[in-house]
DNA sequence: ATTGAAAAGTGTGCGGG
DNA sequence: CCCGCACACTTTTCAAT
């Protein structure tokens, strides 16, 4: 299904979303064209979901940046799912197996901001902070 | 530091990296070129850090996406950082406080690829596997 | 900092191997 | 599946405000 011309392509774009066509093609090496018709496929099929950025959190101010694990209680996932659009401090949201439901990626200001986030989040369940100290990869 | 015009600029690029200064520009109001010279100021800050990209890794034949936290074994965090570019699997890990040291999301294609993975991952210290059901946010 | 304008480069749609 | 062409749009550079 996926060839090595279309893996090729993909490592490209995670490197660089930006790149153009012709870019992507010379290092291939492949056309434009056919580097855009095999791009278009890969978004219909969405092996592509989107294209993203990356950006430094503390360069913007958010000195702190946590994983927070949490176990809901009994009967708050709905309530708990129908909140995350309304904190931005959430960059991401995974449930998975485990003693906790939720894990999550939360960027914030300094230690107080952590403090009066923690406490809204014990309204749903108990949570589990991991700050992030580096990333290796 | 960062103005609203800035926020904006990010948060659009966040949902489509491969936006042109153009369209940025529509949404904002703002002319291609002041975008561009602010998007340029942004990287050279590197506040945006990269361009990138969100795959389907089940859809390229990859079922299983896990959270593999790992306590590490004394003396182990060196060996285990050189061995981190060998792993295609390791798609992101990070150093993070708490029990466990270090935190990977690890995409594999079944059951048994987690196995022999988690097989190889004892040599450095002792993981914790959460399987990932679905992205909330 | 923002802009518009000209030149170079790219995306898009389509025809054909 | 791959390629090239034509045309519209975008990026890039630059001078002016």
């Amino acid at each position: 299904m996926l060839d090595k011309i279309d893996l090729k392509i993909i490592e490209v774009l995670h490197q660089n979303s930006r790149a153009s066509f012709v870019e992507i093609g010379k290092l291939i090496p492949l056309s434009a064209s056919s580097v855009r018709e095999r791009i278009q496929k890969l978004e219909e099929l969405e092996i592509i979901k989107a294209y993203t950025l990356k950006v430094d959190y503390s360069k913007m101010g958010y000195g702190l940046e946590v994983f927070i694990m949490i176990k809901l209680f009994s009967g708050k996932l709905e309530s708990f799912m129908a909140a995350l659009d309304s904190f931005p401090e959430i960059k991401r949201a995974i449930r998975i197996t485990g003693s906790h439901n939720i894990h999550m990626k939360v960027v914030l200001k300094d230690q107080l901001h952590l403090q009066r986030f923690i406490d809204m989040l014990i309204k749903y369940g108990e949570p589990t902070t991991q700050l992030i100290l580096s990333e290796l990869k």
